[in-house]
DNA sequence: GATGAATGAGAATTCATTCAT
DNA sequence: AATGAATGAATTCTCATTCAT
């Protein structure tokens, strides 16, 4: 949790600060960020870090839950009227998750790096929270749609969360693959990375479509 | 690429450094993984190692390399007669994958690290080299299946292939979580990971069930 | 020297300050003691001690001189009656004193640090003022036992001050010693520690009966 | 424990290795001691320290254990022949061990150190096994002395240990009181300190001649 | 008088790599 | 070929003190 000296900071000097501590957890994993290049970007004392947050885990925590609910509540406010079936709730959260990571490509590789954070005791509690999240929000979903009748009703659900979450966190690799981005390089040049929609509807419908295939009824 | 000399070692020797390093880098990713800790394991110089290869990075990439000949070999030679069809022989494959990733738990953990390792500019390549593999022998299935029309023929190639893998490596994810393993635990126990195949089976059965009617034609 | 600005402090505030302060002290030596965790203990912001005193230093000189007035005073109040001859004062004052420390482990502590300090050029002087005090109140004793014949005349003084001093010190750790007593715990504790007073005199009767018969003539 | 690294090195350097250390160690107290400080000293790299041992820690107890060896083997031998009875053994320790303090006073300062070092959790141990040392030491004498009829046999054996412990540990305050002496002083030039052996039998004398006065029966 | 954010030197420790033996 | 001591830059974190508000 950030100190109350962090939160006291004027509006600016703190956005300069989260940006520059995104920046360095998008290009590296927790190990291999460093506080000491995010108080050079930044141009502030090592100090104060420590004066803002307890150590860089509890920065890190703090930058991962911050990305976390920003992409959430993006996905949020993005959905327009509630779609009518468990594939179009899918779909909806999977495409307005894709231009968040899109147009925000430090917070989609944060997150991405916390996914996968290799499983040391320290960045265990941050990774499990933010995958359980997922999962469970992807469950409310599965289990509405199971009730709904969208879904087989035999289905493994533990099975199919992971099935779905899958394919909606690896969609990143196969589109940076397909239009040849990288979220590295976004990162470094502060830009978001341009997709058309369309293209991304695309895919999106094609994915969806073998997802359907695969768990609807009948 | 190992060095001469490391390729003239006395094939005891040479095991037994294997085994070491293998045992590092499953249980730490490749920023994690001490040198140090593996000449300590072996009983050798720390010099011995730049003699045998070129730094930690040059031993990294021969170790995946190997994990992943090794494990391609194993589910190769475990096909017992060509599967009939295009699901069949994806079953095939992903059941003997994870037998030999419960059997090998090092293998295992040294490739799921290398997947996904954090896109540094060092380790890219080799995180690259390893998918692109898995990536060519599924785009093999693909095509094949396609044209003996076990899958729709409107199909995205490389979409499916990103499904059918995202699927197949997150299996481990699911089976450690529903059956409560740890492959942590089991490289530090040096021990393999206890498995029934009937529910290996049964998990496995389901999943391509949900691929079938997913992608094959009608 | 406090600065008037302590000085002019609402009592309520100046003793809470002294309070957490003697905690910090008591609990660890001087270069250990953290300005900062006082601040926090009193709520106070870490710029008012600067205001109040000159700095670290010059607020561990007053802290120390406190204790060691208020240990003196405690003793001399305590004095019932003039003690007839010397040992018997020594007697009364190592009781008092004893029964300062037990009562008031803080002071105690803080005390004992101080004497022990590592001399270094910063503490040097608060340390040997503190020693010179209580040589000089011992040294008043034994000349005027020696005047009353009560220890033999050929005695080397200062000598003696140093056994009768080293003894009374050190009578701390052979009482922690023996009844299992843990000044550090009491400061964490909050309260003083229990020590039957017939127990301590007993103490004290063997002690002062060494010194008698070291000391006194024939 | 000095890793072998240690124990392999070249004798001269790891005497400056050793010269070093015992100077900053002998300086300061052990949190206040700089590791920096010693390798500027020795001309080394700082990784060195952690070649020859675990860390800081490892380093002061091998350090305190080698000194207090040291001080142990020089006062045995230079026993000459069995001193006759407990005072004289306890004479002939005491003076030995002066005479060891003031020829070497950097080990004599660092074994002060260690013996009045603030018991933090990390040097409480060296600390006990230091003091322990000592009483179990002089509890030999005690014990040999009450049998041989040399003190009385009605003494609180613990007690006694610790008014004869206190008592020389004194001796150092005593005699750099007199003289004029300091030790930080000596260790800083690098030289023993001056002291005239009939002095410091004739302050021996008189102590001694307090202590069998204080503790020899009738 | 009080605040508390900023400072920055200094602390211990790690570790891949080199190179003389 | 093997050794293993030496390196030194990089790491995170601490904390007394200052000073603008």
């Amino acid at each position: 949790m950030p100190k109350p000296t962090f939160l006291n900071l004027p509006p600016d000097k703190r956005r300069r600060f989260v940006d520059a501590a995104l920046n360095e957890f998008a290009l590296h994993d927790y190990r291999a960020a460093s506080v000491g290049r995010i108080v050079d970007a930044v141009g502030i004392a090592k100090g104060s870090v420590y004066q803002y947050f307890d150590g860089k885990l509890d920065l890190y925590r703090y930058l991962v839950d911050l990305a976390a609910e920003t992409k959430f509540r993006h996905i949020d406010a993005a959905r327009a009227g509630d779609a009518p079936d468990f594939f179009s709730q899918v779909r909806q959260a999977a495409f307005h998750g894709a231009r968040f990571d899109f147009g925000e490509p430090r917070h989609a590789s944060l997150l991405y790096h916390a996914t996968y954070e290799p499983s040391t005791p320290e960045t265990l509690e941050v990774s499990s929270r933010l995958r359980a999240a997922s999962h469970a929000y992807l469950r409310g979903l599965v289990d509405a749609g199971i009730a709904r009748g969208d879904l087989r009703p035999d289905l493994d659900r533990d099975m199919t969360v992971y099935v779905i979450y899958q394919q909606i966190v690896a969609l990143r690799d196969f589109l940076t693959d397909r239009f040849g981005f990288s979220f590295q390089d976004a990162v470094h040049a502060g830009a978001g990375l341009p997709i058309r929609e369309e293209e991304l509807g695309a895919v999106l419908d094609e994915l969806i479509a073998v997802l359907r295939h695969g768990l609807a009824p009948g």
